[in-house]
RNA sequence: UGUCCGAUAGCUCAGUUGGUCAGAGCGCCGCUCUUACAAAGCGGAGGUCGUCGGUUCGAAUCCGACUCGGGCUACCA
């Protein structure tokens, strides 16, 4: 093995290896296991929260994989409709074409291109991450039969009465020309103003004022309306109003949606470009006036001088008209929440089409239902009200877009505008009668994305087709995803899911927090702050990453500020840290926390956890040969480092049963760093580099080691499945232990038989002697590499016998050259002391030692032990804390106090003998 | 607007049902190149657990109010 760790090297290898092998697809009859990778954009690259989420979910697979489940995690990419068309469409440009100019057969062949060309890079992220997901049973919701998939499920709603198409007000994105779900459009505060305008009642008789953020839409006002109960305006309901400009005539109207305490408590309604004002406009039955074309400029509903004018060139007139009619009342500076398409940044308009919607009441019902029973369970809890909130007040979908790329909408119309809805033409026609003569043309709009995300749990296992893959892993066992998307999709699984399936998607939801920068700042281009996974892993040099992160910017003028950021922060580049650093740095931050900051520090660290691991590794293996046979007999050390292999394999076990992976990384670190490698590995150094052990107790040793480790390495697999891979290849053989792979090996179960209590005992107390001889050595400034002289006082037989027994440890790991006990009665030379129970374990000075230092030592370690009696005594004190406390909380106190003591005691004899000795 | 989350060591964060819960990593300060590992070893310093009340024998932990920060959501034209 090579003296560090070189993840490079490695990690491709076996990952090819383990593919080769099958090892990803579900194997077996245990319980059945099954993860759905939230699909990420087939165009796409992943980005950091991708392989933070990735590396959660492979280490769940991995791990139920190693509990010998049948386990599937079904990987597959999402069409991305508006996202993916966007980017061909960018392309498109560069090449000086269009997406017009091709044509929709053409476009969708070259989106199709685009797909195929860029498709891999997902997968061979996904693969460079190491995760184990089930590669033959790829899918993209695209492909054939998720298609079907969506064809019937769209069909089957209409058909129930869950699907209708209607005009309606919609969230209109004027640049993309499509419709958008309430979900992708972002509302967030911007400057305008508020004006104030004069609408000239018809009597002749003065006017009213109205205030809008959005003048140009009272080309579309067919009404003023005002609170009935307002005494104000009371006598006015049911007299008119002459629009300025429009020179219309509209009523004015009492409706209890009006604050009478807002502004004038006069507002302007319009119908078609409002959202409030169209349900006004519904109840009142007043006309919709749609003054908007698709691209938001003014249309020929306008008058004349207005038309074909963009909206805000439109604002602008009409305020300016206002002016010179002296009907400008006043103009406010107001903050408003500006709408926008989060695809494309454009102002969104309420606008009045066609769309198709689903009616989804009837569905989230049963999904409500799902999670309240607890049929679903969310992973921290709190999320589920999240959910409830939204479902409680769930809207209708709009699912219908007005693109090219997606599942195009199975309804096809006659010349009378006839729908008729269908898997396919031939099947309309058959169902309807209608006989070839009749033209039929199907709707131009594709579905929502989501629409196919919502179907994933069951699409990507065959359905509508019964397939085993389905009886096997439908439903699945957990969902992984960010809160972002908890109504996009995770509902919209829940809903779909429980129609069609007939039971819930996933069993738990575990939402995990969002990947931020080491500052808490969302990862995005703009920012210049994303760090791509595979530059962690691989390593990237500056220039390469400078490149990465200022070209292609939507505002190229940050790009300066951007390059400053990087180069003071990464003025080396990034050093390559390999896949398992990496994952095993996300297992560690994935706390119950929404944000999530990727503290760079953090997988320094965790790289050299790998190579810890790999050194250790190398040490059993130069001390270890081939399987022995022989007799074996067990050191204490041997049982101690057995329990606490026990111990963290418990308490990794519970934590991932709890979703804490966090605290599995910890434990398992904990104990390959601290009791592993700091003290077992070390304890076993002279039992066999040392003359006169016995042979038993050598391969006792040996064995030992090798079982720890190679146990070890099967608890660390699911979080570091490379680093532990490559060392258990050479591992398992010396172990006894056949296999081609760890993947499939069992997962570590803690051993029912508990180990001898005073082989335990015993290392735990050659570890505080030890320790407090370090104590000593450091505060007292001995060279750790000089041996000392060690004097017991007050030793018990059992001390006596462990300091005999374990004479060889305390002289290799504590550089003791001698131990010696004193009788109660023999005095001790001035001498440092450290507590060990009720032993005192001192180190004469002879020169190394400063008298006054030592003296001052002590008096700092009674003084803590003082601080701590007096709290321990004024509890013990307090009669209600005795009387109503547990009796086993309060023995346990006692028995802290009674050491207290005890301690106390010890130093202050001691401080007493040094004091008279000076 | 409603709602949710967070505030613990210089930094990033753990702390499960109230009682060894005041912790870890990184950073910092000493001392060591001891043949697995200097990407290391050993030792050390650092915190009134946001504030104020309450419940309790006992509160970082439960309850209430508040301050600050953040998320989602609604919205008055």
């Amino acid at each position: 093995m090579d003296k560090a760790y070189e993840p490079s090297e490695i990690e491709q290898r076996i990952y090819e290896r383990w593919e080769a092998l099958g090892c990803f697809e579900p194997s077996g009859d245990g319980p059945r296991y099954c993860i759905m990778i939230p699909p990420p954009n087939v165009t796409g690259t992943l980005h950091m929260g991708h392989a933070f989420q990735d590396t959660i979910m492979d280490a769940l697979t991995r791990y139920h994989r190693m509990l010998g489940g049948r386990v599937l995690w079904q990987p597959g990419t999402d069409h991305a409709g508006i996202a993916t068309q966007m980017v061909v469409e960018r392309l498109l440009a560069t090449e000086g074409t269009s997406r017009t100019e091709l044509g929709r057969e053409r476009f969708v062949e070259r989106v199709w291109q685009w797909k195929e060309q860029s498709g891999d890079r997902i997968s061979r992220q996904l693969r460079r991450l190491g995760a184990s997901v089930a590669w033959s049973r790829d899918r993209f919701t695209m492909d054939e039969g998720l298609s079907e998939a969506v064809t019937r499920v769209f069909v089957s709603l209409y058909e129930d009465g869950l699907i209708y198409r209607g005009k309606r007000l919609v969230n209109w994105d004027p640049v993309l020309h499509t419709a958008l779900s309430d979900l992708e459009v972002l509302s967030a505060d911007e400057d305008g103003h508020l004006w104030h305008f004069r609408y000239p009642l018809a009597s002749g008789e003065g006017y009213l004022v109205v205030a809008t953020t959005r003048p140009e839409t009272m080309l579309g006002d067919t009404a003023v309306a005002v609170h009935p109960d307002d005494t104000r305006y009371r006598h006015l309901v049911g007299e008119e109003i002459d629009l300025p400009i429009a020179g219309r005539r509209i009523p004015i109207i009492a409706d209890d949606y009006v604050d009478p305490e807002f502004g004038t408590g006069c507002v302007k309604i319009t119908p078609a470009h409002d959202f409030n004002d169209y349900d006004i406009g519904k109840r009142h039955d007043l006309p919709m006036i749609n003054v908007l074309t698709d691209d938001a400029a003014m249309n020929d509903a306008c008058p004349e001088a207005y038309r074909g004018m963009d909206r805000f060139a439109a604002r602008k007139a009409i305020v300016a008209e206002f002016e010179r009619l002296g009907l400008l009342d006043k103009v406010e500076d107001y903050t408003v929440k500006i709408p926008r398409g989060d695809r494309s940044g454009a102002v969104i308009e309420p606008y009045l089409t066609d769309q198709w919607y689903v009616d989804v009441e009837p569905l989230a019902k049963p999904a409500i239902e799902a999670v309240e029973s607890g049929r679903i369970r969310f992973v921290p809890e709190n999320w589920s009200k999240t959910y409830f909130d939204w479902m409680h007040n769930i809207q209708d979908w709009c699912i219908s877009r007005q693109l090219w790329w997606g599942h195009r909408i199975p309804a096809w119309y006659d010349d009378n505008d006839n729908v008729y809805v269908g898997a396919s033409e031939a099947d309309v026609r058959r169902k309807h009668g209608l006989a070839e003569t009749v033209v039929l043309r199907q709707d131009d709009d594709v579905l929502d994305t989501w629409f196919s995300s919502g179907l994933w749990p069951f699409s990507t296992l065959g359905w509508p087709k019964k397939t085993a893959a389905l009886d096997d892993f439908y439903p699945g066992s957990v969902l992984v995803t960010g809160f972002d998307i908890i109504f996009f999709w995770v509902a919209r699984m829940i809903m779909l899911g429980i129609r069609f399936m007939d039971d819930v998607p996933f069993r738990e939801v575990y939402i995990h927090g969002l990947i931020r920068d080491q500052d808490g700042q969302k990862m995005s281009k703009s920012k210049g702050n994303v760090l791509d996974p595979l530059d962690l892993i691989d390593g990237v040099d500056l220039d390469t990453l400078l490149g990465k992160r200022t070209t292609g910017l939507m505002q190229p003028q940050l790009a300066p500020k951007i390059e400053k950021a990087t180069r003071q922060q990464f003025p080396d580049g990034i050093e390559q840290y390999g896949a398992d650093a990496l994952r095993f740095t996300f297992a560690a931050l994935a706390t119950t926390g929404r944000d999530i900051r990727f503290d760079l520090g953090r997988i320094e660290g965790y790289k050299n956890f790998c190579n810890k691991l790999w050194n250790a590794a190398r040490y059993v293996l130069m001390n270890v040969g081939e399987p022995e046979t022989g007799d074996v007999e067990y050191s204490a050390a041997d049982h101690w480092i057995r329990s606490r292999l026990d111990h963290a394999t418990g308490q990794v076990r519970h934590h991932f049963e709890q979703y804490r992976l966090d605290l599995a990384a910890q434990a398992v670190y904990e104990f390959t760093w601290h009791e592993f490698c700091d003290w077992y590995l070390e304890l076993s150094k002279p039992v066999l580099q040392s003359d006169g052990i016995s042979a038993g107790i050598r391969r006792g040793t040996r064995r030992t080691l090798i079982g720890t480790l190679e146990a070890l390495l099967r608890l660390l697999h699911p979080i570091m499945p490379f680093v532990t891979e490559e060392i258990w290849q050479q591992v398992a053989p010396i172990a006894g232990i056949e296999g081609e792979t760890i993947m499939l090996q069992p997962f570590p179960e803690a051993s029912a038989a508990p180990p001898p209590p005073d082989a335990t005992a015993d290392i735990e107390w050659v570890r505080r002697f030890i320790l407090g001889i370090r104590q000593i050595r450091g505060e007292m400034d001995v060279s750790p590499g000089k041996p000392v002289r060690v004097i017991l006082k007050g030793a018990t037989e059992v001390d006596r016998s462990r300091a005999e027994r374990h004479a060889l440890l305390l002289e290799k790991l504590g550089r003791v050259a001698s131990v010696t006990t004193l009788g109660n009665d023999e005095e001790a030379p001035p001498a440092a002391t450290a507590l060990v129970d009720d032993l005192r374990v001192l180190v004469p000075l002879e020169g190394l030692i400063d008298v006054s230092a030592e003296l001052k030592r002590l008096e700092k370690q009674e003084a803590k032990l003082v601080a701590e009696r007096s709290k321990s005594e004024g509890k013990l004190g307090n009669a209600n804390f005795v009387n109503n406390a547990p009796t086993q909380v309060v023995t346990q106190e006692r028995e802290r106090l009674a050491e207290f003591e005890r301690r106390l005691q010890r130093l202050s004899e001691q401080r007493a003998e040094l004091e008279t000795l000076a």
